[in-house]
DNA sequence: AAGGTGACTAACA
DNA sequence: ATGTTAGCCACCT
């Protein structure tokens, strides 16, 4: 069953270099069709640096690689666009992911090479 | 308890 | 080929 927990628990087993696709997660964690909810669950911690900071939905963010985690064309899709992106982008970087920026800036990563 | 929501995806027009 | 619509499923109010 695809809950916070086990979606978190996913994510921070995605070695560092490598990045999944929200899909991909949520195929690991038993819901394929759940792949809305990894990006929720996700979204619920976007504080970047990974603070519990408001108790938020209760749950416990530990350092969970959240930047690893990007839509199916490999692109940093966030709500918050620039904000949140732009440091994922950067945190992807620093770790050896190539992270190009569309005209539309938007963040892509090539999942050729980097999909986990 | 029921309804609404969302960092998605895939299929259809 | 792009743009829209529908399905999804746990979590919040």
């Amino acid at each position: 069953m695809a809950t916070f927990k086990e979606i978190y628990k996913v994510v921070k087993a995605i070695p560092k270099g490598k990045v999944a696709s929200y899909g991909q997660v949520a195929v690991m964690v038993g819901s394929p069709r759940g792949a809305q909810m990894v990006g929720w669950a996700l979204h619920d911690m976007d504080q970047s640096s990974g603070q519990t900071s408001k108790k938020s939905r209760g749950l416990t963010w530990e350092a969970v690689p959240w930047h690893r985690v990007i839509n199916a064309r490999g692109e940093i899709s966030t709500t918050c666009r620039e904000h949140s992106a732009a440091l994922q982008a950067g945190l992807l970087q620093e770790e050896g992911v190539e992270v190009k920026l569309t005209p539309e800036n938007i963040y892509k990563v090539d999942l050729e090479k980097y999909r986990w």
